[in-house]
RNA sequence: GUCCCCAUCGUCUAUCGGUUAGGACAUUGGCCUUUCAAGCCAAUAAGGCGGGUUCGAUUCCCGCUGGGGACGCCA
């Protein structure tokens, strides 16, 4: 029986994280997991920050740790608590636990320890703490010490996953473990419980990094005369190598992701995805994730990170999403790209709209709409070399002509009088488009031509369409 | 090395003893076409191996092989 089932409350899931990098994406769908379990079930989200580690926490991380989530849109019910501020609670637990006899005081060094593990790997033996200070009975004063925490010599330490189902190892494979340091501080395992027990945690979701964690946390339980949480493990997420995550190896960071141009709503439906299925659908809005996520849904082996899934999510998004909800998530790109402020004219605005077909990130569709917030046209070399030669100058110069006579600036007329100069010339429509979409972008890819006309406007177009016929006539972009 | 875990198309996965083993991404071909895309259509592609259990195994059990994770006074 679970404490939740005890007190009769509902579901109480946790994110407790470590801030001693960046948000990484495995951390993150631990986080959404969390969440969407306790949004599913009608549950309460809290998150917690394991920042007992003083040499390895940071405030940047932590800041860091927030904005990711807030960007995914992972909020949460209650927190963030700092385990920090618990410390006292913590050496509460242990002095407790020494008073009961389920832990003891241990005056072993480091090094001594050290060399005994060794001997008795040499001897073939397997290591665990060999218990020479567990009968010592060593009071307070013994000076520098650790606390160990007193396992029975054997007993199974199990639990019934909601995952991977019936698991656990007996004590006697564990050995007695510190749960405070030398300097009185507790450990993670003794931290981590106690929290979760004052914090009164249904579910525990973690990954599948910490299987092998959790016989010992059943044991601190027990010691604690509580009884566990359901524990819930989920297989890890893994690189292109098959291993887990690296950080040197691999993309990792939301912060990453997020700066390529992807999406939240891409980013969070790719990272759901990776372990958890419902169906035959891929396709999940955060709403939908906080309405289907179950643990039964969850597989048990390990899923590689695939970069083309995300693009086509991100793809996917951009899609549908509305205009107005896109402009302000591309203007950083196009700013970024063109190195200025920019600010977005209903022209930009709707080249944007026509280009999202065209890019898997915001910072390619920023990339192919930047051309027209830039006051002169970079010709892209080798699109110049083979669209703008002189005969094509001739075809500009004597399109624009037209085109300044034409009786309004939509695609009928302009179609017509692309029609008629392709016609006239016999070429081929490509002869005259591809030619007046490197005048106008400086580039071979844009939206169809008239669409980009339009966009551009009657008076630019002339302009570019002229300049461009100019040059290219003089055979500038020849060579 | 020890302990634990996992095993369906290249990848993410569906299947909860009986299916022509389904979907998605990627790939390939076709259509469309003023560029690049997108879109539409189609194709290729999977149960690691060996034993059981069963009328019947991808599905249950065992072994092997392969892969992964953990072995801190980190979290």
């Amino acid at each position: 029986m679970t404490a939740n089932q005890q007190t009769g409350e509902g579901v109480r899931t946790r994110f407790a994280p470590s801030p001693t990098g960046f948000l990484h994406i495995g951390s993150a769908r631990t986080a959404l997991f969390n969440w969407a379990y306790a949004r599913r079930t009608g549950g309460t989200y809290v998150l917690r920050v394991e920042d007992t580690d003083r040499d390895r926490s940071t405030e940047e991380s932590e800041r860091q740790l927030l904005e990711g989530l807030a960007w995914l849109g992972i909020d949460w019910d209650e927190g963030p608590f700092r385990q920090s501020e618990r410390g006292a609670r913590h050496r509460e637990a242990v002095a407790e636990l020494l008073e009961t006899g389920q832990a003891y005081r241990c005056i072993c060094t480091r090094d001594e320890l050290e060399v005994r593990r060794q001997e008795t790997i040499a001897a073939g033996g397997k290591w665990t703490y060999d218990g020479l200070c567990r009968d010592r009975e060593y009071a307070a004063d013994c000076g520098e010490h650790t606390v160990r925490l007193r396992l029975p010599e054997t007993g199974w330490l199990g639990w019934d996953d909601l995952v991977f189902g019936p698991s656990g190892q007996d004590a006697s494979e564990i050995g007695d473990r510190i749960i405070a340091r030398a300097d009185g501080t507790a450990l993670y395992h003794l931290a981590g419980v106690v929290d979760d027990l004052d914090m009164d945690i249904s579910h525990v979701i973690r990954g599948a990094d910490h299987q092998p964690n959790t016989p010992l946390h059943v044991a601190i339980y027990r010691a604690l005369d509580a009884d566990p949480p359901e524990f819930a493990h989920v297989p890890l997420i893994l690189g292109d190598t098959g291993k887990k995550l690296s950080k040197r190896r691999d993309p990792v960071s939301v912060q990453h992701f997020r700066d390529e141009g992807y999406v939240a709503d891409a980013l969070r439906n790719w990272i759901v995805r990776l372990g958890w299925s419902h169906g035959d659908q891929e396709v999940f809005s955060r709403d939908e994730i906080a309405d289907l996520f179950d643990l039964e849904g969850v597989g048990r082996s390990g899923a590689r990170a695939d970069a083309d899934k995300l693009a086509w999510l991100n793809h996917h998004y951009i899609q549908h999403m509305d205009l107005a909800e896109l402009l302000p998530l591309t203007s950083p790109y196009l700013e970024r790209s063109l190195g200025k402020p920019v600010e977005t004219s209903p022209a930009i605005a709707k080249l944007v709209d026509l280009n999202r077909l065209r890019g898997k990130t915001l910072v390619e569709l920023a990339g192919h709409t930047a051309w027209l917030a830039r006051d002169e046209v970079v010709f892209d070399p080798k699109a110049a070399r083979k669209n703008l030669t002189p005969d094509a100058g001739v075809l500009l110069r004597d399109l624009a002509a037209r085109l300044a006579v034409a009786p309004a600036w939509d695609e009928a007329s302009l179609a017509a009088v692309f029609d008629a100069v392709a016609a006239e010339r016999e070429v081929k429509m490509g002869k005259v488009a591809q030619p007046v979409r490197v005048a106008l972008t400086g580039g071979t890819v844009s939206p169809g031509i008239y669409e980009t006309l339009e966009v551009v406007g009657r008076d630019l177009s002339l302009a570019r369409i002229e300049d461009a016929a100019a040059r290219a006539v003089k055979g500038e972009f020849s060579s």
